[in-house]
DNA sequence: GTGCAGTGTCATCGA
DNA sequence: CGTCGATGACACTGC
């Protein structure tokens, strides 16, 4: 630092703040810079947390490849039951300090409850004392194993639930822990912002404990909702979501590009077809790519109003944080999803260039199978797209289709053979140009070869020339005049007729009447 | 940030 | 005149 004061003195340029080489200073900065960064392991872990949870509630169905919520209990329990053993749990824990030794505790609790293995049960990851979770419990989290793992399992198995989520503390630390915390986690986990669901209230308790929030009207409506707020799965379930809260969804959000639209819109082709009497409708191409662009804030609420088979990357999207918020977030896909999920949409009726059916489907919809499926068309895209003529109006004629559906599959009908046409149609130029660069090239080979011929023809030439030249000096020393003399090849030469007859011609005569000799078959 | 390739879609034309 | 396939053009997306 002397060295630095002395040339900062200087006026030396550094090339950096002083500060930079203050160690106070920087220790500072790592302390922060540490701080930043256990924070953003923290936020990591819970949205790792979420999104297990969130798997955790979806199973795949074998037949269709999709994700589906897990059915409902086939045993009426109680919802928010385990949640409030948790709860009791709690309590419980409290209370044993006064009756009951920790071991004793739960010794009790995993007889009543075995756990998978006592290994495991062990292990952090399998924490047997809720205790140790509730401090920094993630409440997403909670709600989404409560909402549907709790519902069939054992509480030593939803404190399984619980696993990793924080680091090891020592039971007694943990019980400590829990009696100074358990209030405040009352007080913030069934307050308004987590709307109870760690702490469910009956239903009497949450109507008269909360302030009127749209959350707790419909939590009020139904008992089995009561542990379900933002994050309610039933309201993404197929069946219940169309019937439910938003039963003209589809009639405001709904409008296909063929036209048929609802009052005004932009995207109306057809001004002729406006309102159709079913009331359904569906997204133009512009919104549904808006769609496709926001999974965190249209798409959800498309899938949930449209009882779509709502998938993990997509149900994933929506955060819940952003949801309990109410500030929609801009959640991206991770690219490598984002990939995946183009690829599944562009595979699906892939087979480019053939009419072959796609092998398998996949989770993802395309937006017309999306847009049938809103429309509740009875019949596959694949059909709409690959029946004959007429089969296809058979098929139309047989189903009493409004004229929203009409207009739609003939949309998915005229899109699906386009596609298919375009496809042939950039094979086809593909080819093409392929074909015209075999042609070119082979072109150019006998361009090659022609040239080749021509040097061996002209090499050839040269020597024949030579022969002759040689035959000729051989023939012209031959001939003799009368006298008996040789011709001189300066005077005369010899020349060969169209009809082969060779002869002896003079050179610098100008008439060769006299001098011409006739020499026959030389 | 830019260019390119691939793809879906629409408009248009001709059969 | 409606349907259908072919194709140019455009937009969008990922690399």
């Amino acid at each position: 630092m002397d060295l630095i004061d002395i040339l900062w003195n200087q006026d030396i340029d550094l090339g950096a703040r002083r500060e930079v080489f203050d160690i106070n200073h920087r220790q500072k900065e790592h302390e922060l810079l540490k701080q930043r960064k256990l924070e953003e392991e923290k936020r990591l872990h819970l949205m790792r947390e979420q999104e297990k949870a969130l798997l955790a509630q979806l199973q795949l169905d074998e037949e269709t490849g999709e994700y589906i919520p897990r059915p409902p209990p086939s045993t009426p329990l109680q919802l928010g039951v385990t949640p409030l053993e948790v709860t009791q749990n709690g309590d419980f824990t409290q209370e044993a300090g006064d009756s009951m030794s920790f071991d004793e505790e739960v010794e009790q609790l995993t007889t009543t409850y075995p756990l998978p293995t006592s290994a495991e049960a062990q292990t952090p990851s399998y924490p047997n004392y809720p205790t140790v979770q509730t401090p920094i419990f993630n409440p997403l989290t909670s709600i989404n194993n409560v909402t549907t793992n709790n519902l069939n399992v054992s509480p030593a198995e939803l404190m399984n639930t619980f696993d990793g989520s924080l680091p090891t503390v020592a039971p007694s630390d943990a019980f400590r822990q829990m009696k100074v915390d358990a209030p405040q986690l009352d007080t913030s986990f069934s307050g308004e912002g987590f709307g109870g669901v760690f702490y469910p209230i009956t239903e009497q308790d949450e109507c008269s404990s909360r302030h009127g929030q749209e959350e707790n009207e419909r939590m009020c409506d139904s008992p089995s909702k009561a542990a379900f707020t933002h994050m309610d799965l039933y309201s993404l379930s197929p069946v219940d979501s169309m019937d439910r809260s938003k039963p003209n969804l589809t009639a405001e959000h709904l409008d296909s590009d063929s036209g048929v639209s609802t009052n005004g819109s932009p995207n109306a082709r057809s001004p002729g077809i406006s309102v159709y009497e079913s009331g359904s409708f569906s997204y133009s191409d512009s919104e549904m790519e808006e769609m496709d662009q926001n999974p965190g804030s249209a798409e959800s609420d498309y899938s949930e109003m449209f009882s779509l088979n709502f998938e993990p990357d997509h149900f994933m999207a929506s955060d819940p944080a952003s949801e309990v918020t109410g500030q929609p977030q801009q959640q991206e896909k991770k690219p490598k999803q984002r990939k995946l999920d183009i690829a599944e949409e562009r595979g699906l009726d892939d087979a480019p260039f053939t009419k072959d059916k796609p092998k398998k489907r996949s989770v993802r919809l395309t937006r017309d199978e999306q847009r049938a499926k809103a429309l509740s068309i009875p019949f596959t895209v694949d059909m709409i797209i690959n029946l004959p003529v007429d089969d296809f109006n058979e098929l139309m004629s047989k189903h009493q289709l409004n004229e929203a559906q009409l207009a739609l599959v003939r949309d998915i009908r005229r899109r699906g053979k386009n596609k298919v046409a375009a496809q042939n149609c950039r094979k086809r130029k593909m080819e093409n140009i392929v074909g015209l660069e075999g042609e070119l090239d082979s072109l150019k080979e006998e361009r090659d070869r022609l040239l080749n011929e021509k040097s061996k023809n002209t090499k050839s030439l040269k020597e024949m020339k030579q022969q002759l030249n040689s035959l000729y000096l051989e023939v012209f020393s031959m001939l003799r005049d009368e006298k008996g003399n040789s011709y001189s090849s300066s005077d005369y030469s010899l020349q060969q007729s169209t009809d082969g007859n060779v002869f002896l011609v003079p050179r610098i005569k100008k008439t060769f009447k006299s001098e011409k000799k006739h020499l026959s078959h030389l």
